[in-house]
DNA sequence: ACATTGTCTTTTGTATACAGTATAGTATTA
DNA sequence: TAATACTATACTGTATACAAAAGACAATGT
């Protein structure tokens, strides 16, 4: 059991879908290329593991569009590409906006308070330039949000789609580590819409902050891709 | 080997996840009810094969929405509730009017004159009265709409979530077999919008369709409600 | 020299055996 | 009688062995 993984697994007894979550990180964070090829019995020699768990990784995954599978000739890692970028971040700006909208609605001051406090962190992180803990904290922000949307089935998509959204930024972000401020003020401006019961408002706030990352992340992407 | 699926499968040589379809047809239909649970022995006995293919089965079924996983509890088919229905068909307006507006943009001829064909199947489908005909011919259409789109990522969610609102649309139509004439004038007007490249209309249509379906289908959800 | 075919290797897909955990049922004690 | 503890059972999670398919490479024939 060589598993090692960054976060705290002190108890490891459970199931190797941390295994999913291990993979996760390499592929967001670009330990392992997009493109690259995965085969099962590699990566359950490398975690000295056996081949079924890994397969069950290897198709959850599939579902967060992180790897992509072809009949019998295994998996590989999701190519980055603009079009690629495109297509997600066209679908997160309606679905975040969705949720921003319903989180207004559905919002308790429980958890507002959450939402502040997550805030306070993301301020942290983006003061000792942490680009890792900023994304950990940009990530549980978003998630506080979702939930908030009391959406189950919206939670669903947009944990998967956030997924892939998140390997974008962290590319660019490696390059321009100064795009962590943009998104900052945008988060503390829709938490203010939701505390305010204004869906419009948050909707609204929403879709523009997406856009502009989504801006500020294009150029970025066209740099990195190799081909597709 | 007693699988018998209901399309033509001649060459079933290849994989298992034809279980996965199978399955789903299944629990769209309501052949298993909402809320059952499913043993991986069980199914694996049934179809006369062993328990991995199930398993992954499970696993893609899971990723639709369709089956539910506790951790070691196994799987149980997921409730049918007003709720639920509400939380699909709100993410759906969403995303099927992107959908259509994309398309609008992107259709090229050869995909219009598919759509027209689809939409004949589908006429006669409803004057014949056949409700599963007309679902597939349904899916056929709102499918080939996704493809137009020429958002993958776009397809792939909407393919997902689109599982889970055929089942409701069932329950529905197996009480009034007359909804099926709500959705066949919209279609119409919709690849209309398309064909005249008219993203704005094809969005607006799309979203006033599903709306209108979804008021369609509520009151019957809460007849077929058990509990959830 | 090029194409076609056959074999060999790699890797997925499937089957099955084994271990661990959760739940239910029963028995015993207060 | 009720509550708690123990045991048995059933099912998931994991490991491993086996089959089959796809791709690569080489050899042979035209």
């Amino acid at each position: 059991m060589s598993l090692s993984l960054s976060g705290a697994f002190l108890v490891p007894e459970v199931i190797a879908s941390n295994i999913a979550q291990h993979l996760e990180r390499e592929i967001i964070f670009c330990d392992v290329k997009p493109g690259a090829r995965l085969t099962e019995e590699e990566v359950s020699l490398r975690l000295g593991i056996s081949r079924s768990p890994v397969r069950e990784a290897f198709r959850l995954l599939e579902g967060d569009g992180l790897l992509i599978r072809t009949q019998r000739r295994g998996v590989r890692v999701a190519p980055v590409s603009r079009a690629d970028l495109d297509e997600v971040q066209m679908c997160r700006v309606e679905l975040e906006g969705l949720a921003a909208a319903e989180a207004a609605l559905h919002v308790a001051e429980a958890d507002i308070a959450q939402l502040r406090n997550v805030l306070a962190s993301l301020e942290g992180s983006l003061k000792r330039n942490d680009v890792r803990a900023y994304f950990s904290n940009n990530v549980a922000f978003t998630t506080r949000i979702h939930l908030a949307s009391a959406n189950r089935t919206l939670t669903r998509i947009l944990n998967g789609i956030g997924k892939q959204a998140l390997r974008y930024r962290y590319i660019a972000y490696a390059h321009v580590p100064e795009l962590m401020k943009v998104s900052l003020p945008g988060n503390r401006r829709i938490l203010a819409a939701i505390q305010a019961h204004d869906p419009v408002a948050a909707r609204k706030l929403t879709e523009q902050l997406i856009r502009g990352s989504w801006k500020a992340i294009s150029p970025y992407i066209e740099a990195t891709e190799g081909s597709d």
